[in-house]
RNA sequence: GGGCCGGUAGAUCAGCGGAAGAUCGCCUGCUUUGCAAGCAGGAAGCCCUGGGUUCAAAUCCCAGCCGGUCCA
């Protein structure tokens, strides 16, 4: 990259200097000469005790002072968005600014809410989990402040120049730093596909601010200029707040009040600010991947303190934890708040990660002191900024509990197998090894201080413990799947007119072009399959349209036949009106089950999938739980209630912030479409989404909903089966019909299917048990009998058994009973005869070796114990004569002369 | 989405190729002033489902269902 690429006019104007870093190499500028890059390794933090700006801003105030700088700069102010990343497929959250509106702001498909515009973005990132409140500046949750401005083709709003000059302002004239200690850092970025120039802000020894110049896509690795480019700034809200305050850690800027509270509740002991402020400089010189680096930043802060490692970990561990604590406190409260269900997959395992370090951080500090509190504590500090946390707080401290007691059952359940694996290796003389602990670590969730809680065995846990776990999950990745169709060539437009009039069944189009199967008119009224509605059927002119899809702007109609000779034709289209019907009902009967999911089981109830077809629908949402029968009992009179309640169905487009503000995130409940007009479809006092579906007018249009099926279909995600009208009503008629013929079978009235099928189950077992007791008693006297006539020290029965196998088991248990007796049994099975040879413990005979003699000679096989062997046969005379000879052997091994 | 662990009596689990077991709980009796007490006896199991291998499968293999757990 050429240095004039980020020579911009601020630099010339006031004569900043590109200058190269002498330790990194790296180009910069700055006013004045400066001898590094100004940023850690290069350069120690100095800001700690000694803030670069005039101005010492609390959080909050941070946050106002820039979005309030960016208004009086022309950059409306938007509302934050979700933190789950609900509308892209290839991240659970948003990690970055930008990511509200990847994909469609970028590409052109939708517009910004403003542009340009200013955002206060909360984020998470997990890749550093394991760092935070070790290192005095890691968070899983932060705000990403940002100016963005998106350069369409025809309109560009700014690029570099105006971006590095309100990024100057801000930093000079609002929070008045010294413009002399800035530098302006040369770099490249890459994500998401996408990448650019950047310049980091540098002072104080830490990155302030990124400036992302987002021009290039990649396009199967290479890159191609964008359409659209992107202004794409990062100003950490967290790490302004810390550079302001100038405080030890950056944890003890932004949770100063929650970490008051907490300090307060665990009696923690006062640290001397000079070991934490030198700890947090040692840790922003390094990079900490494995607890071999935090041990390194330990022991060089030990050093440059004169005092000993296990003195420094014995001060700084408990505030470690109370930092852990507020951080997981403040992201829980965001994941959970935006929908997130603690689970054992996707999203939720973050949530279930964040809630098990989070109550283990807590056990640290060795007080009874919960998860929840914080969590409760915390939400009340941030109400006025998050309002609806506040309202959602008793939902939120309920999933928080939930998933507290999971892990109190995850801890019970692995102290017992603790304790078994510890006994056997106990018994073997041996310790824990590590491939044992990545084993109850991976498989039993137990990581290895939890371990050495349960045992009294020493346990050695190798630096790179974790690393060895994930090595285990190395794996290829599986390819994606092949996209549904691929599109070689650029597309004629279509206008898309489902919503205009949704009674149109049938229209006339220009047919622009023909792709394979695949049909483009200038205009459609057929519904595109999206949101989770299958596409409407019909024909185009007589041809027999089978699919929909829309692709960019475009809509492909997917006919039988070939369709190349009515391109530039005018043709009638019709669309299948019982289908489209169906797919209506089904669609809006799906936002009357989860609204009435939300009533009966809370508010975290968010759908997490949903597929509407015509003859079934099925809605997936978020709950800890499997259903009860009576919750699914009450979701379904609830829905049904509102079907019969006549209430109105309204969709309309609202501007994005008017939609949101009057109806907050739970709009966002499917793919949401980050433009700045959304579609809403509001059942009032009920339901309300953002949604591109068709639906009925009244919810009494639906007419019957009916609750076929629920499952688990995963930990935190419940699916709901149903069916709305004609489809509702033919699922009921085939319940109707099985039950009727059961009745038939049972021969009851189907009012009494239920108490005969339960008698008929309960005789049944009866007469199982009953006739098993039968069979032992008389296998048992006879075999007494056998034995009795018999006679001799050593009495052998040799029988052929009429009353099969069973009874013949039964009889050679007997006669093992008695200690002296030897019984050869054979009787015939459905496939073969099979033959057993059983004794008392007195008799001094290998009825396995002998078996595995005797039976080959006469086409058997066959074997087991020394006191009870088996084996089968192809016939009854080749029983007969095995047993013969069974009988001579045992015979001649007893001493007893034969017959 | 992928890896790993597991599914046996009401509960917790053992058995891991040769006839289904323990502990707690339950029932009946005895014992005791009383007890989360003691003693004796008893009931309780489609060993998750379906295929396969084998003379023989709860046990081994494959597929599925269900649960747990780790990772993305």
């Amino acid at each position: 990259m050429p240095e004039s690429d980020y020579e911009v006019e601020l630099f010339r104007k006031q004569g900043f200097a590109r200058q190269t870093c002498a330790k990194c190499g790296k180009g910069f500028w700055s006013l004045g000469r400066q001898e590094t890059c100004g940023e850690t390794p290069c350069q120690e933090y100095d800001f700690i005790g000694n803030s670069p700006f005039k101005k010492k801003l609390p959080y909050r105030a941070m946050r106002e002072d820039f979005l309030s700088f960016l208004e009086q700069n022309g950059h409306p102010r938007v509302k934050r968005y979700p933190i789950v990343a609900r509308w892209r497929d290839d991240v659970f959250f948003v990690q970055a600014s930008v990511y509200p509106f990847q994909p469609w702001v970028i590409s052109g498909e939708a517009s910004p809410p403003a542009n340009p515009l200013g955002i206060s973005q909360p984020c998470v990132r997990f890749v550093d989990v394991d760092n935070v409140g070790k290192t005095g500046q890691h968070f899983t949750l932060f705000e990403m402040m940002a100016h963005h401005a998106f350069n369409f083709p025809q309109r560009p709003i700014y690029w570099k120049d105006r971006t590095v000059e309100l990024c100057h302002l801000f930093l000079v004239e609002r929070l008045g730093l010294d413009p002399s200690v800035v530098r302006y850092k040369e770099s490249w970025w890459e994500g998401g596909g996408n990448s650019g120039p950047c310049l980091e802000v540098v002072f104080g020894g830490a990155e302030a601010a990124t400036l992302v110049f987002m021009q290039n896509r990649d396009v199967n690795g290479h890159r191609v200029p964008m359409e659209t480019t992107v202004v794409d700034t990062g100003y950490g809200l967290e790490r302004l707040t810390w550079l302001s305050q100038g405080t030890t850690s950056a944890y003890e800027a932004v949770f100063g009040e929650a970490l008051a509270y907490l300090k307060r509740a665990t009696g923690a002991k006062r640290v001397d600010d000079r070991v934490l402020r030198e700890y947090s400089k040692v840790a922003g010189l390094l990079k900490v991947e494995s607890l071999a680096d935090i041990r390194e930043i330990r022991r060089q802060t030990a050093e440059r303190l004169g005092i000993s490692v296990e003195e420094l970990v014995a001060q700084v561990s408990p505030l470690e934890a109370l930092y852990t604590v507020c951080d997981h406190a403040r992201a829980l409260i965001f994941l959970l708040g935006d929908g997130v269900v603690p689970s054992n997959a996707r999203e939720g395992y973050f949530a279930r990660l964040l809630v098990r370090r989070g109550l283990r951080a807590l056990k640290d500090l060795n007080i009874t002191y919960s998860l929840a509190d914080t969590v409760s504590f915390m939400i009340d500090q941030i109400r006025e900024d998050y309002p609806e946390f506040f309202f959602n707080k008793g939902d939120i401290l309920k999933l928080l509990k939930v998933e507290e007691s999971r892990y109190k059952e995850t801890l019970e359940k692995g102290r017992a197998t603790v304790g078994k694996i510890a006994e056997e290796l106990k018994a073997a003389g041996k310790g824990f090894d590590v491939e044992t602990l990545i084993e109850l670590y991976d498989s039993h969730g137990l990581n290895p201080d939890v371990v050495r809680e349960f045992t009294d065995l020493p346990i050695v846990i190798p630096d790179d413990f974790y690393g060895q776990v994930t090595r285990r999950h190395e794996r290829l990745a599986t390819p994606e799947p092949a996209k549904k169709f691929a599109v070689s060539k650029e597309l004629p437009p279509t206008k898309l007119r489902v919503y205009e009039d949704k009674r149109k069944r049938s229209f006339r189009a220009k047919v622009l072009a023909v792709e394979g199967e695949a049909v483009l008119l200038d205009q459609t009224y057929f519904y595109p399959e999206g949101g989770g509605q299958e596409a409407d059927h019909g024909t185009i002119g007589d041809r027999e349209v089978y699919d929909v899809q829309r692709v960019g702007p475009s809509v492909l109609h997917f006919v039988r036949g070939d369709a190349k000779p009515l391109v530039g034709t005018r043709v009638a289209c019709v669309i299948d009106p019982e289908r489209r019907e169906a797919l209506m009902r089904n669609h809006t009967a799906t936002h009357i089950m989860l609204g009435a999911a939300r009533k009966v089981l809370g508010n975290h109830v968010w759908q997490a999938g949903a597929h509407k077809a015509a003859d079934l629908a099925r809605l997936d949402i978020t709950h800890y739980d499997a259903l009860t029968d009576a919750e699914v009992a009450k979701i379904e009179e609830l829905a049904n209630r509102e079907v019969l309640d006549h209430r109105i169905v309204r969709a309309k487009v609202m501007a994005r912030d008017l939609a949101e503000r009057k109806f907050g995130f739970r709009l966002y409940q499917g793919g949401s479409v980050p433009g700045g007009e959304l579609r809403v479809v509001e059942i009032p006092k009920w339901d309300v989404e953002a949604c591109g579906g068709t639906h009925v007018s009244r919810t009494s249009d639906v007419s019957l909903i009916k609750l076929l099926r629920t499952s688990r279909i995963q930990d935190g995600i419940v699916r709901l089966e149903y069916a709305a009208g004609k489809a509702a009503l033919e699922a009921v008629r085939k319940q109707t019909e099985e039950l009727r013929r059961t009745s038939e079978i049972l021969g009851v009235p189907t009012d009494q299917v239920v108490p005969a099928a339960e008698r008929l189950v309960a005789e049944w077992k009866e007469y199982r048990k009953a006739s098993q007791r039968t069979t032992e008693e008389q296998a048992a006297a006879k075999s007494h009998q056998d034995i009795e006539t018999a006679k001799g020290t050593w009495p052998i029965v040799r029988d052929e058994v009429s009353q099969g196998v069973g009874f013949m088991m039964s009889m050679s248990k007997a006669t093992a009973s008695e200690s002296r007796a030897t019984g050869i049994y054979w009787a015939q099975s459905p496939s073969d005869v099979k033959l057993v040879v059983t004794r008392g413990i007195e008799v001094p005979i290998d009825a396995a070796e002998l078996v595995r003699t005797v039976a080959p000679e006469f086409r058997g096989k066959g074997g087991g114990k020394p006191d009870f062997a088996q084996a089968s046969f192809p016939n009854i005379e080749q029983a007969r004569a095995a047993a013969a000879r069974l009988e001579e052997l045992i015979r001649a091994k007893l001493g007893i002369p034969s017959g």
